[in-house]
DNA sequence: AGCTTTACCTATAGTACTATAGACAACGGA
DNA sequence: TCCGTTGTCTATAGTACTATAGGTAAAGCT
């Protein structure tokens, strides 16, 4: 149901997918819809939350667990990429159309957004305070190059030869903890 | 006029941007754009032709400039960046709306990105067999990790509080850098 | 058996959007 | 002065899309 709304929006984009679409893949009339959703913005969001709701829900936990800041870290990688396994249409909806979300359920959306990037910054703030991560390291812009090399992963998810799940999880944590770690002697000057 | 169907496409999607809104902006009649696209399909290929067209020009005048690998990857990032800032539109656009392009435009594009991305991973190679950088880094992954990392930054740019164009790019080549040379010690194993 | 709910269906109102046809006014050059 | 070109206009054909109204058949409940 939601699943093929979310298929349809992944594809050919929200304002691209008629309800003609979603309904052809689930082999029923276009009308039939709407005894489902209220609206095509209610399938949206429908999507979308389905979309995000977990990422908040298990960042938490992760947050609140055992480990290091750099296991934490690794772990929030691990789950911020899980979905695109199995749920990838519900990624991609989420990342490209919730922009096309109706006020209200956009700001309902943004709201579990927030929420799980300040966990992540908040894990990040840690391993800075704690001396494990560099104390240069800014937890905002290491937040958004976290989620935003996470995020990039879904665009050519599962097209990208040889990008196995399990090795780009492995990269993205190699390359994180590398630049978010302590090593000693920085990156000599670059010129502009 | 190209700059226009930029603003909308990226305000709204290709799908969700009318002609009649381009021809608001430009405070002439819906009818009247037809006399400078053939069609809409034809407005958005200029849009991502403007959009991507340099990138590949000035990756292949840094490649063949001097300066070791990491000064050319960070070159890579500053120019990566750099139509962010007076051009967010054109980026935008070219990021999430190329994909509605109709199959012959959308090939044209793609030849344009791969050249580019072709670059950049010969230039982390280069480093990479230099001894610069990780022997163990994957050049391919690294190429996607700095593009992904670059064009997240599209997604925010200019509504992000505190991070301007300058500490982005500082920010960006201090954790690619940190990410892609070699260091000796590795990070520790870290916890599924 | 009789009523209710569920999960569809057909038909269509109403709107919005792309693209074409053809007119026209201003201007620049021959 | 006449003509072609440029940039715009009005009007509209043709299509596609969302959402509503109302019907129906089967299944479940009492």
């Amino acid at each position: 149901m939601v699943a093929a709304a979310a298929k349809v929006f992944a594809a050919r984009g929200y304002h691209g997918a008629s309800t003609q679409d979603i309904a052809d893949v689930l082999r029923i009339r276009q009308a039939s819809l709407y005894y489902y959703f209220e609206s095509k913005e209610a399938a949206l969001e429908a999507v979308c939350a389905d979309g995000v709701e977990d990422y908040a829900v298990r960042a938490l936990a992760i947050q609140r667990g055992p480990g290091s800041a750099a296991d934490k870290v690794a772990q929030l990688v691990v789950q911020h990429l899980a979905p695109m396994r199995e749920r990838l249409d519900f990624t991609l909806a989420f990342l490209r159309e919730r922009r096309f979300l109706p006020d209200p359920a956009r700001k309902r959306i943004r709201a579990i957004e927030r929420r799980y990037e300040r966990i992540i910054e908040r894990v990040i703030g840690k391993g800075i305070a704690s001396g494990e991560f560099r104390a240069d390291l800014d937890a905002r812009m290491a937040t958004l190059a976290l989620l935003g090399l996470g995020n990039s992963a879904a665009l050519w998810y599962g097209r990208e030869p040889g990008a196995t799940h399990e090795r780009i999880v492995e990269s993205y944590v190699d390359l994180l903890l590398r630049a978010f770690r302590d090593v000693g002697a920085p990156p000599r000057a670059w010129a502009h």
